[in-house]
DNA sequence: TCGCAGGTAGAAC
DNA sequence: GTTCTACCTGCG
């Protein structure tokens, strides 16, 4: 069935986006289990000329399915809207021809978000993506040929590294301790998502970060280890779809300082503040869109 | 082999 | 309040 929404699938599956990794591509098609109103559902989705085609196997309906599937992928997002936005400002007037059809990519999963966000920061795309989907493999649900991420409680009392596994486990040889977090190549950040998953467990509702407005919610996900300003940016857009969020990080500070502050060296914390009074609502998709132009046009390789 | 990249925590200013 | 450094791992 396809959904009558452009879209760039390839663009928006590989963009980085740290909401969850790239769902499983086949020829085209890229798939992956999510669930939806609590039955898990195997959705196959695939570009049909501008349009989003997809298939699922699942005990939900048609409409249920498509929800999903316009939730994950922004399809009710304006794009034509939103390129008159940047055709009408100067320093943003390029961005468009360069990332058409790129969407934002949200998780379906908020404490997968959440972990993959805690793992994502001071690390490169290559190695938080294997990370993730490694504690899939090791503690999420099998449906078919795919894994679930684990909910926080699982999480809980998962080993941290080898040493541990070997202390706590009946394992008698310590080169077949495989079961723990550093394991997956999360390095130091292992401790961060134990801890994050006991806050999630025992004290930080999930459903009340939702509720809350931007500023009260950046202060609630502030307070999880690993967790600064750059990774709350990111868990509260592509987890929460507080789309007033500008994840700021070292490129997008080049890449303002470029076009905004003539080359000027600015600090990342006044390039964020900066990207959310200039962009407003927009804010969230200004930064998706600023980091792909940077990338494709060749300003990143003039930036670094 | 080693230097580099990249956000956060914790300490120092 | 702002600035410095260590942290883990993969890559060149």
């Amino acid at each position: 069935m396809i959904i009558r929404k452009p879209i760039d699938l390839e663009l928006t599956q590989m963009s980085g986006q740290t909401s969850q990794p790239p769902w499983g591509e086949v020829e085209g098609t890229f798939s992956n289990v999510v669930d939806v109103n609590g039955s898990p559902v195997i959705f196959n989705v695939r570009q049909s000329g501008e349009f989003l085609d997809f298939d699922f196997e699942g005990n939900v309906s048609q409409n249920e399915a498509v929800s999903k599937l316009s939730y994950i992928f922004d399809l009710d997002f304006d794009l034509d809207k939103f390129y008159k936005y940047l055709g009408n400002h100067a320093e943003l007037s390029e961005m468009s021809k360069f990332c058409n059809g790129l969407r934002l990519f949200l998780a379906p999963d908020p404490f997968e978000c959440i972990i993959s966000s805690i793992c994502s920061a001071n690390n490169s795309i290559k190695r938080w993506t294997k990370s993730i989907s490694d504690i899939k493999h090791n503690w999420g649900n099998q449906y078919g040929d795919y894994y679930t991420f684990p909910q926080s409680n699982d999480l809980l009392n998962v080993y941290l590294d080898d040493e541990e596994e070997f202390d706590l486990s009946n394992i008698s040889d310590i080169g077949c301790c495989t079961n723990n977090l550093k394991n997956c190549g999360v390095g130091y950040r292992a401790p961060y998502m134990r801890k994050a998953s006991e806050l999630f467990t025992d004290e930080i509702d999930l459903q009340d970060i939702s509720q809350m407005n931007y500023d009260e919610a950046f202060e609630t996900i502030l307070k999880v280890p690993g967790v600064g300003p750059k990774v709350a940016d990111c868990i509260l857009l592509y987890g929460f779809n507080f789309r007033e969020a500008f994840p700021s990080d070292v490129w997008i500070k080049r890449i303002v300082s470029y076009l905004y502050f003539d080359g000027k060296d600015i600090s990342v914390a006044k390039v964020r503040d900066f990207g959310m009074e200039e962009f407003g609502e927009n804010a969230g998709y200004v930064q998706l869109y600023m980091f792909h132009y940077a990338r494709k046009s060749g300003l990143m390789s003039k930036l670094k």
